[in-house]
DNA sequence: CTTAAAGCTGACCAAATGGTCAACTACTTT
DNA sequence: AAAGTAGTTGACCATTTGGTCAGCTTTAAG
């Protein structure tokens, strides 16, 4: 991919633009659209005009960009796994257990409350069966996991962690924190408020961090 | 509703069977079809020709039990909603936090673990930003959480219990437990298995129970 | 046994929707 | 400036699908 969600509003009136930026800007703005239009009605129920009109484009003109509309889905997906390695942190046995935890946790975080829409597509496609996903599922993700996994199973004969069984911590830190992202709705119902505001991410990290680093016998 | 979704094997077969025999059983029938179906494809990919194929019947036939596709979905959404009233646990200021949250956990994981597929449904809508379930997580839902976030400040006052922002605790502890169902697909992976077996329950349960008491500053 | 009501279903229809295409305009290159 | 390439778009089509209905069979009531 050699365009990007990022920075729309760049180059959008009326000048004369390159047809190099007006492929990149275009492709952007329709895999945006893609990304609403998917998490609001799910696979099925997007339409490649809803997406269009989302796009302020013509249906056709999404079409010349993406050949048809799995076609488009799966491109929006691709972002969803490209954020995910970012988030990888590295962890080995000589690790400091809390440090390493407290920064996965707050990167996941961060991840969550930036891109909630990704989340929620990710999730999505995990409930329904993960169709699209089966790849990245039973290879890159399953082999980070299990690795991970290893490490802090080590931590745990060396006595630094508390932790007997990693899979349920790392379970338990991919579930509370992909939750503001996933459940959004929820969440800024239960906040009463229309939607998240600036101090809600540090608000959720002041308390998970202290709260996991706890469960898992650390400070 | 007078009918459920448990014990379809009863009265399947070619003996004489009563009226309302027949319309309970089939009603049963169809829900049970339907839960799956939007699980797997969503409000709009599901199909009415799906669901029937699933259930057995010929599609005229669901169309006979349920006016139309949008009605069939909201009575499999009423099943979930009757299934989160059981889970409510009574908290006062007077109870035992630690025997509470311990019972609140405990029956929202099993309640995970017996109906996935209504726990993946509810998650679907929420994701899509909850249009079907307004009214329910507007009050109820949200009415009940914020009283029992009254009652845990309070704990927290009389020195009970070591969580200042009672809301996160609660948001931590459904995304703790439905985590096993919403994501089974990705869960089962991590576990090697095609499926979860026996006692994958009570290992979920034997982590996050102690993980969750100690978070809180409890044993 | 007769009549009424409930249950069943193949065939059908109208609307929604993914995708195509030919004709057009705008930019780029030589 | 001419030719070529990329971008644009309204109109159109084939398929899918929710929903209807008339006529049928089975159960219940009198």
């Amino acid at each position: 991919m050699t365009f990007t969600t990022d920075d729309l509003s760049t180059l959008d009136n009326d000048t004369h633009r390159s047809q190099q930026d007006i492929r990149a800007h275009n492709q952007a703005v329709i895999l945006k659209a893609a990304e609403e239009e998917f998490v609001l009605k799910s696979f099925r129920g997007a339409t490649m005009q809803g997406i269009a009109d989302r796009a302020g484009l013509p249906k056709a003109n999404v079409h010349y960009y993406f050949k048809n509309k799995k076609n488009l889905y799966e491109k929006v997906l691709r972002a969803i796994i490209e954020e995910w390695n970012e988030g990888l942190v590295t962890m080995t046995v000589d690790s400091d257990p809390k440090t390493v935890i407290e920064k996965f946790v707050r990167t996941k975080l961060h991840q969550a409350f930036a891109h909630p829409n990704r989340h929620k597509l990710f999730a999505l496609e995990v409930i329904g069966g993960a169709p699209h996903l089966h790849d990245f599922m039973s290879h890159t993700m399953q082999d980070w996991a299990l690795d991970k996994v290893e490490v802090m199973k080590t931590w745990h004969q060396q006595g630094k962690i508390g932790i007997k069984d990693p899979l349920q911590l790392l379970i338990l830190i991919w579930a509370t924190t992909q939750r503001y992202a996933e459940f959004e709705t929820e969440i800024v119902g239960l906040l009463q408020k229309q939607a998240y505001e600036e101090n809600d991410e540090a608000r959720a990290a002041e308390f998970l961090i202290p709260f996991i680093l706890r469960g898992c016998g650390l400070e």
